[in-house]
RNA sequence: GCGGCUGUAGCUCAGCUGGAUAGAGCAUCUGACUACGGAUCAGAAGGUCUGGGGUUCGAAUCCCUACAGCCGCGCCA
């Protein structure tokens, strides 16, 4: 018995006494109700508080209520004990059978256990990352890295269909700055004022010359404005490659990498900033001012109006960030989530008015999560970065030095609006200091334990066959069955809030769970010594197997792997 | 000045869509090695949930306010 199973369960209750009269509810029975697992033991395996919820509206009060649903759920299905407690909660017991069949119910739906159809039918865009492809990604990049893949992969596990999408700023004047440090470097002229230095942009020179040999010499009919659009295209190249390349080590997918300059394209029929300027105007929300053509955002929230074309002609990122935005729309997603640092998050106000602008309700199609900056210590120093001193700290340098699993877990367990304080000698610990290794940990004993049992001849088709839940009867039994039935509603809301943090700290409790278990004499898995193999070994073989999947679900929905040795 | 985020155990942080005695890991102390992988487990100790008001059956959680820290307020990208 799952807690969804228990909510329908007093939701037919609740059904059944408001038909026969004794209860009566304006508003109707409830579809769901809260069912949560009490924190202490002797609160029952499970715990609600609908009478409380209800008492007021049903005109009588918690206990009384409490007691009519208490006495026919006592004599529903699976249901062992209820008691009330305190103003009016019910805690509910249930029998060992009907929470054991769950064992054999996980191994069966495997790697799609804890998956949902809680968001299905929206089409979501999940934008992250988007770096200026004018240098390698850096730590700033890489908690957006990690936060945006894991919130991918929890959405598509609750149903959505799901884009990930690195919006790559082709456009502007900083690809000139980029071209001309590169020729700087290779040509020893002076640095432009505000160019990029750092030991890769001599290194991207040098790739630059290789990828095309005499690139640097001007000649005839080759001059200065050729090599810079040259150069500019060799090195965007090389430098976009080597981001994609890092993120694919960095196991962060993307299903599109979208070109800004794409947005200036001739026969980009809607999303295309021409026509977006068009139909901008046609919605009246635009004027000239100054010489310039300013979106009049503050109609919809903004502090202030916003230039789309400066006064010299030139557009502003603002102009193809409103394109874009169409442009997603004009693709059929109903959400776009965009994950910008706190240092943007001024640009949640114009986003937002923007899209208001356009004729959309920004509460439902746009959904721009702020997180917070990472710092990074190393012997109780900041690492700080610098990338106009070229000391820069690179997703790619992390990744190698600290592992990609340990990495992408130690910034997917926390929040995204929590300042966080990573410590490299903590994070690279190889020891039980560190959940990742906590958790792949129980992941891989779990392994370890099915190959022990196969070499005893204990195989999971015989224990399905004979699977006997009620044999799952020890209170630990019990507490692992609940940990694991947790697992879909936590992808759920993960999904929901846009927080993959909790699946890693259900993980971390689950494993905790699992341990405890494993270490209780009454719940071994394997016979002792020369004993026979027992129905209750079988019926905990298919328990190891359903913990094994719940991990490997769970740490696949970060992004970590789940090793079967370590 | 305006706005966003944060303030919970010695440290790093969960819990925040209101629920029962506020949790975990580390560090400290005490135990379990005839071990299904001890990278584990059992236990102890550790708290004015930044301060002050309010809302209600009930507040770390919601509202107001004060304080502290980080960040942002361009015809930059």
């Amino acid at each position: 018995m799952t807690p969804e199973q228990l909510s329908a369960t007093i939701v037919d209750v609740l059904t059944s006494l408001s038909e026969e009269g004794s209860l009566s509810l304006p508003d109707g029975v409830p579809t769901s109700v809260t069912v949560e697992r009490p924190r202490q033991k002797g609160h029952g395996d499970y715990a609600t508080n609908v009478s409380m919820q209800l008492a007021k509206k049903a005109g009588t009060n918690p206990r009384a209520l409490a007691e009519l649903i208490a006495e026919k759920l006592r004599a529903s299905a699976g249901v062992s004990a209820v008691e009330i407690a305190g103003p009016g909660f019910l805690n509910i017991s249930v029998e060992a059978g009907a929470q054991g069949a769950l064992a054999a119910d996980i191994v069966a739906g495997g790697s799609s256990y804890g998956h949902t159809e809680t968001l299905a039918g929206q089409k979501i865009n999940v934008e992250f990352i988007s770096a200026n492809p004018t240098g390698p990604l850096h730590l700033g990049h890489t908690r957006w890295a990690v936060l945006g893949d894991a919130i991918g992969r929890v959405l598509s596990a609750a149903g959505a269909d799901v884009t990930r999408e690195f919006y790559i700023n082709d456009r502007g004047v900083q690809m000139n700055h980029f071209a001309s440090s590169i020729i700087a470097s290779a040509t020893g002229a002076e640095k432009p004022e505000d160019g990029y230095a750092g030991a890769y942009i001599d290194e991207l020179a040098k790739a630059v010359e290789a990828a095309r040999p005499g690139i640097f010499q001007l000649s005839e009919g080759y001059g200065e404005g050729e090599r810079l659009a040259a150069v500019r295209e060799v090195g965007y190249a090389i430098q976009l490659r080597e981001q994609q390349e890092q993120l694919a080590f960095f196991n962060t997918h993307f299903d599109v990498w979208f070109s800004e300059l794409s947005l200036h394209e001739e026969g980009q029929e809607t999303g295309g900033v021409p026509n977006t300027l068009a139909r901008l105007k046609d919605l009246g929300h635009v004027y000239e001012e100054g010489g310039a053509l300013w979106m009049r955002t503050t109609d919809f929230g903004d502090d202030k109006d916003r230039v789309l074309i400066k006064s010299d002609g030139e557009l502003t990122y603002f102009a193809s960030d409103t394109a874009y935005y169409l442009n997603k729309r004009a693709r059929g997603f109903d959400h776009c989530i965009y994950l910008l640092g706190a240092d943007h998050h001024g640009y949640v106000g114009r986003l937002k008015a923007m899209a208001a602008c356009v004729g959309d309700d920004p509460a439902k199609t746009l959904d721009v999560l702020i997180g917070q900056l990472v710092k990074i210590m190393r012997d109780g120093a900041e690492v700080k970065l610098s990338k106009r001193a070229g000391n820069i700290v690179t997703l790619h340098e992390l990744a190698e030095e600290i592992g990609v699993d340990a990495l992408r877990y130690s910034l997917a367990r926390y929040p995204a609006d929590s300042p966080l304080t990573l410590d490299i000698a903590e994070i690279t610990k190889a020891s039980n200091d560190n959940p990742v290794y906590y958790v792949q940990y129980a992941h891989a004993r779990t392994c370890r334990m099915i190959a022990n049992a196969t070499d005893l001849g204990m195989t999971l088709d015989d224990a399905l066959a004979t699977f006997d839940p009620s044999l799952l009867a020890h209170d630990r039994d019990g507490d692992l069955l609940r940990a694991l039935a947790d697992f879909p509603r936590v992808v759920a809301s993960s999904a929901e809030l846009r927080e993959p943090h909790r699946v890693a700290r259900y993980l971390e409790d689950t494993a905790s769970t699992f341990n405890k278990w494993y270490d209780t004499k009454e719940c071994r898995m394997l016979p002792q010594g020369d004993e026979p193999v027992a129905p209750a070994n079988l019926a905990r073989l298919v328990l190891v197997h359903a913990t094994r999947t719940v991990i490997r679900n769970g740490l696949d929905l970060l992004g970590v792997t789940a090793p079967e040795r370590m």
